[in-house]
DNA sequence: TAATGTTCATAGGCTATGCCTATCGCAATT
DNA sequence: AATTGCGATAGGCATAGCCTATGAACATTA
């Protein structure tokens, strides 16, 4: 055995495709295979069931599986101990945000971090919530920015802020006339989304109270900016978190409102694993970031 | 890294010297010598100050092998885990005894436990608490018969049997006039005990209430019968646990009586690694001991 | 039905890793 | 000054693990 080979198993148990986790490992799908061969006549047992149509996990593999992603954990956690050890506020701290955050937070606080960490060898990736957990737990990611609180009991956070929802809308809407919009106020077939993954989406469709058939929703987003342009372009409106607007109310053609409703917001958590062993680190950086909020938004606690 | 070198680290921060440590791993001293620089390198910290004295752990040394021990741990069960799933009642199980259990408790269930589990090679081994303790740490060792609780937070125990303590006397010894001997009536010069190590040696000390000084008993045996063989020898007395009798209560030339003191016996358990996946086959092999338990000892609940 | 595509397995060759024995260098002890 | 004990170094060998090229089995498409 050997501690590629348990990378090896834990891509094929994600991708269920040789081809595609040798790819993800960095290796040719012949040496996966073989190294995954090798292991099962090591152990004696059948990890995957595997013809020309599909891949299959058995049920001992699941179980080795779970303790293999384990392992890899602990041995992650050696590395990162090395190399804190050998410079306590140093090294690479990879941090992961979702995109309705990524580009509106990191401006505020990367400057500061720089001066705060100076050691720190900072690297960002923004992709959405379920890429980012994936990232955590593959060893890929150290900590990541969420808007939702970890349900995972390998996963563990620091709620960081608080931020409420704004509503956009074009300036010749009857939204308009009304001083303290609330989610009740807003025409549910004009509503503009970001596409299906954005934790956003979600949040949005929830604080509306509506149960969105995905197709029947056609025009979707993959950004917050495109959304806003949609709603200049005059094509609905949109609910944007606070931070998208980063203070600026007024954009041409478009009005801003605040959404009245009472917990018409979202928690922003500093997400990370429960035995990353560089939990000081983590509350420095979210300390950072707490300190250099844009406006619209409230640090808990 | 490798998981080789894991276990190189956890030797030499055991032995603290990496001859003895190479020898532990079976592999030559130039070896584990060149592994360790390597992962040093590796890892860019150094994990032993050594030089032609002494070695010595670092801090993060310390810290690192821990998380190896940890590593290794679940990768044992991997294995473990592999053979169960090849054979659930077979493969190898290695259970260890503490000296003053091994010879009157393994022939009692050893028959029964071939018919119970056919599949099972179970293998035995011998040795004081102490080491089979650090055997079950290393994953040497599957489960141990001990005379004490688990202390280590890593282990846990499933409780058998209560084993009662013995008086063995010369039978013209005075103690004969007494119908109900307690530890009070035992006299503390006259004491024959196991050498240093033995937790029988404890538990005697413990119930008689002696503090002993270890130089103060020159007199020691490092088994039971040869503890038996000193009194029938009229070196003195002794106490022995009930199955030492095996329901043999006369003995040539000595007297056996049953302690009357209400706790001078000790309970045994079956201790085991919390981590360890076979628990069922655990409560089975607990089962088969608690139901072919000698005379003189009462089974748990 | 034949051609094409997809997917995992096999074959053969190369390189780097990990192991060994022999030996060195240093310091403490005799 | 010689001996002993310890870890480090040197050089050589076997093999584990990687690659590319190709094969075999099945499914899909022309």
């Amino acid at each position: 055995m050997n501690i590629r080979d348990l990378t090896y198993i834990r891509a094929v148990a994600r991708f269920k495709h040789f081809g595609r986790a040798a790819e993800h490992c960095h290796v040719s799908q012949p040496t996966l295979s073989g190294q995954i061969k090798k292991l099962e006549t090591e152990l004696g047992v059948t990890l995957f069931e595997r013809d020309n149509r599909s891949v299959r996990i058995t049920n001992v593999g699941k179980d080795i599986v779970a303790l293999a992603d384990n392992a890899l954990d602990v041995i992650g956690n050696i590395r990162t101990l090395a190399e804190t050890a050998r410079d306590p506020l140093g090294g690479q701290f990879r941090l992961g945000f979702i995109p309705t955050i990524a580009p509106y937070l990191v401006p505020h606080f990367v400057r500061q971090s720089r001066q705060a960490l100076p050691e720190l060898r900072l690297n960002f990736m923004e992709d959405i919530t379920d890429r980012l957990i994936e990232a955590l737990h593959d060893g890929d990611l150290d900590a990541a920015i969420l808007a939702t609180p970890p349900e995972d009991s390998r996963l563990s956070a620091i709620a960081l802020y608080d931020e409420p929802f704004w509503v956009i809308y074009p300036d010749a809407h009857k939204l308009r006339m009304i001083d303290a919009i609330h989610t009740s106020d807003l025409p549910e077939d004009e509503l503009l989304l970001l596409t299906e993954g954005h934790c956003f989406r979600d949040q949005a469709l929830d604080v509306c109270k509506i149960n969105a058939a995905p197709e029947a929703r056609a025009i979707q987003a993959t950004s917050l900016s495109t959304l806003v342009n949609m709603v200049v372009a005059g094509q609905g409106i949109t609910l944007v978190p606070a931070m998208a607007l980063a203070g600026q109310t007024a954009i041409g053609g478009v009005l801003t409102q605040r959404l009245s409703d009472h917990g018409a917001s979202r928690r922003i958590f500093l997400t990370y694993r429960k035995t990353f062993p560089r939990q000081k680190l983590l509350d420095m950086i979210g300390g950072v970031i707490c300190a250099n909020l844009p406006e619209g938004v409230q640090p808990v606690g």
